[in-house]
DNA sequence: TGTCTTAGTTAGAAGGATTCTTATGTGCAA
DNA sequence: TTGCACATAAGAATCCTTCTAACTAAGACA
């Protein structure tokens, strides 16, 4: 990721370093707050939109992406390869989900030309789902 | 739906009552500024916290599911069957689509008790396919 | 290494989306 | 019709994100 900003004509600063590292060694798709609060502590003068300039450049790069999994501010993702989502209705948790094995490769979508399919699983993940397993068995079928 | 009001111990007003006939009519996918301005056509003293208030309601009496398919504003969804939705990336629609037919019943999530799967296909409506048929048709592969 | 140019950073304001507050209004049951 | 609880209106507050302008630093080049 780091030698990508090179390539792709951005300045290796050293706020866009620390975000990236932070970044990229997260797979809970933090929101832009979050890593701000993260980067502060070691950055005090780092400032907000900061945050966002950067992410907003390494996203148009295609080094990472935003995401709107549900209401609320946005998350952003490092892992940019095709891929699912599990998120948790209880602690609100975000899984990436490799997408190899599954694979409708034609969807039946009349006159939409398809670019992308990604899926979204809802439930309970490890965590949540062990204190209300009881609870849950009872609609644990996966829906469709 | 708005016998489901009653049922559920929601008085029928004639805000929501408007709001409803508004929200169910409509297959896409409003966000709640679009039904504000809609609904002040006919109702002009109606407050912009209503139509939030009405929603909040509404969903969580399951009569309708807010919806964050991309980073912006909610969007509404009267259809609260398990569905896909279809987005496009050129003008930013939100199309329907049945699950019906596809169904991974059992998916590979380790430890996450998955209660719904949701698709959501990216690529370019009817309408905006079109115009960029012949610049669509190199990347047209469904992803996966 | 020093200077220049350009891009990046900071701080704060602005704007859009959503929620909250409070006084007032209204549906509905008795 | 009356009374009560819930709903509404209006606007403020809050949260999230983007924008602006002045300052700063990275990278290129001599």
């Amino acid at each position: 990721m780091l030698e990508a900003l090179a390539s792709r004509g951005l300045k290796r600063t050293p706020q866009r370093l620390a975000l990236i590292r932070e970044l990229a060694d997260d797979p809970s798709h933090p929101t832009a707050m979050e890593l701000y609060e993260r980067l502060r502590a070691s950055m005090p003068t780092m400032s907000f939109a900061t945050v966002y300039n950067t992410l907003s450049a390494l996203c148009e790069q295609g080094l990472c992406t935003a995401r709107a999994l549900e209401p609320g501010p946005v998350r952003f993702d490092p892992n940019v390869e095709p891929h699912d989502h599990a998120v948790c209705d209880a602690c609100g948790r975000v899984i990436d989900i490799s997408q190899a094995g599954s694979s409708p490769s034609r969807v039946a979508v009349t006159g939409f030309a398809v670019r992308s399919v990604e899926r979204i699983y809802r439930g309970r993940c490890v965590g949540c789902a062990a204190p209300a397993e009881h609870a849950a068995r009872a609609e644990h079928t996966t829906g469709d």
